[in-house]
DNA sequence: AACGCCAATGAAAACGTTTACATTCGCGCC
DNA sequence: GGCGCGAATGTAAACGTTTTCATTGGCGTT
């Protein structure tokens, strides 16, 4: 039915060896014939069989995504810089999202085993033993956003220490000292870096305050409750830092309807950079990650990797993130986005 | 290198055949074998060539998604509907997205073809020109908010004009009677869908009032300029209706800093739902699209068109709107979502 | 004019599956 | 006891490519 190699060949009196050549640009071909063939095949609307071809190469063209249940913003980010990176590279991208629990993101990574060249994992459930499973079938893997260590295994990561850090010192530097920390949900990655460089950045430039860290798990509901709680204590915190935008918001709702002001009675800000955050009021000053910029660094050294296989060492990259500063922690700001300098 | 069907045939004592059956479910093995089999490939991790396997069965179990680069929510959703259906038929998902203009999608699609079953379409590229392109290349294809009608194809659209007719009423019903349009950009189909239904309720309800169209491109500053433009008009609008929910934002922005009071000087509503609609203050009254269950629907709809090509027709559904009623349109509502009901 | 060489092309094997067809074997029936 | 039959298994062809190796033919060299 489908139109073949060979019905090219047929039609442009030639062997099929030589239509291979010819539209795969090998050298060995005469213009007249491969611009012969090239007419027939077009002509004919020839579209290889991807699945013959991959038999013969062992390529597949193809690299997989394994994602969590990411919410929206931040998923449709990364997809959109893998996929950006992907395509500059002519390869294409085979997603799988939402996985309850490590069973299901094994089953899915395994779906996709033999159809991909080599894949790009962030899930929570991506532990060590998973990793040892996977480390036999040797198939190439960049992992995002995980505490694990991997000797054969490239790891791209948010500073989300350096993130957390930076704000902390940018709030000190407003004036704040009583700075308290909406924490993320306990056994997440993210959530405990961040928390992490909350409390170095306390140390180190508050060393006599205490630290003051309430429960959330990234949730608005979270963030709401945690901004409820924060009101009822006897000192309130000047500063209020959520690790997370969504949480912000929250807790900021939580604020607006006891009357208090932001910033000017508590200041509040977020991580993230969601879009949301420009559109509360007043707009979040939150820390920002590059997501496309993540997803599009990930797959380029898995591009590395799979090129070079011998070449290319594990390696552990981080991507820095960078303040932006608004209305919310009520800073005087000239500049809307400073860089986050390295520590 | 990897391990082969003929590895798991040589160890477990069969031919390769049998191993195929017993891998596959057919029934015409023994219990006994079988296990003996199942045990031998688990040990050895064995996993079908894919490629091989869509060879012969001239199937790949993926279907692609053409997508065009979709604000991130929506994006989001979309995908993450259509992952939902497919994994739920263990189907993969190969997804393109971004696609500048219409020789950029149809090089996504023509790359697509021969690695997928079937096609998920949503692109403004997609025409009349490039639909016969396709269609003697008869590849399964379902078409996703297009204007496009198709004897080929089945079509899954969303009822932007009964979504906005719902809100015009409902703005009508809360005793507005000069309503004005932000309209979308000026070829998209979606924007003219619901330019239609604009104009069709203020026929129907609100015959002698004159409509009022401010130009509007989906864009946040386009809604900003619009809600400028209207603020300089001699008799202002006693509601607005953005076409979609950013351009609300954006038009809320530029009445917030003229201080006019929304909703009580003027009200205001969009159109999507997208988070943002509630974060802004006033949240804002809008019409909420199902974006995930679109994108199963279609996806449903394309399994249909796979399983049995000859029993299905091509067809046109239309996922319906509903309206949520928020704080910025002014209404003292009870319920806070209102079901779009069938005009 | 014969020879060798190189460029262009063709023939065929190989990739890993599935499946139609062939084979084997045990068993009940005449 | 031979025969047919059906169940279980094996053999081999087929799928559509790429690539190695062989073949052809033209041309320059001697």
């Amino acid at each position: 039915m489908a139109v073949t190699i060979k019905d090219v060949a047929r039609e442009a009196r030639v062997s099929v060896a030589s239509v291979s050549r010819a539209l795969n640009g090998h050298d060995t071909v005469t213009e007249d014939t491969r611009q012969r063939i090239a007419r027939v095949a077009t002509r004919l609307r020839y579209i290889p069989h991807s699945g013959a071809r991959s038999l013969i190469t062992r390529r597949t063209q193809t690299i997989g995504a394994l994602l969590p249940d990411l919410h929206g913003e931040f998923f449709s980010e990364l997809i959109r810089g893998i996929d950006l990176a992907a395509r500059a590279r002519g390869l294409h991208l085979l997603v799988s999202s939402s996985h309850g629990d490590a069973s299901e993101a094994a089953a899915a990574l395994r779906a996709m085993q033999g159809r991909v060249d080599g894949m790009l994992v962030m899930s929570p459930h991506v532990d060590a033993g998973f990793l040892r499973d996977q480390l036999l079938a040797d198939l190439p893997m960049v992992l995002m956003n995980t505490p694990l260590e991997s000797a054969h295994y490239s790891i791209m990561n948010v500073d989300n220490y350096g993130g957390a850090f930076s704000m902390v010192r940018h709030l000190i530097g407003c004036g704040h000292r009583r700075i308290a920390l909406i924490a993320g949900p306990e056994h997440n990655y993210d959530a405990a870096e961040r928390l992490r460089g909350y409390c170095a950045a306390m140390a180190r430039f508050a060393p006599m305050m205490p630290t003051q860290v309430m429960h959330g798990d990234f949730t608005e509901e979270s963030g709401n409750r945690a901004g409820r709680e924060l009101l009822a204590l006897k000192v309130r915190p000047q500063a209020v830092f959520a690790a997370n935008d969504i949480m912000a918001a929250g807790c900021l709702y939580a604020l607006k309807e006891a009357g208090v002001r932001v910033p000017d009675d508590i200041a509040l800000t977020g991580f993230d950079d969601i879009p949301i955050a420009r559109f509360v009021s007043p707009p979040l000053t939150t820390v920002r990650i590059r997501i496309a910029d993540l997803g599009q660094r990930a797959l380029e050294r898995l591009v590395q990797t799979l090129e070079e296989p011998a070449m290319t060492r594990a390696s552990v990259q981080t991507l820095e993130c960078e303040i932006v500063i608004r209305a919310s922690c009520g800073a005087t700001a000239n500049t809307e986005v400073q860089q986050n300098k390295k520590i």
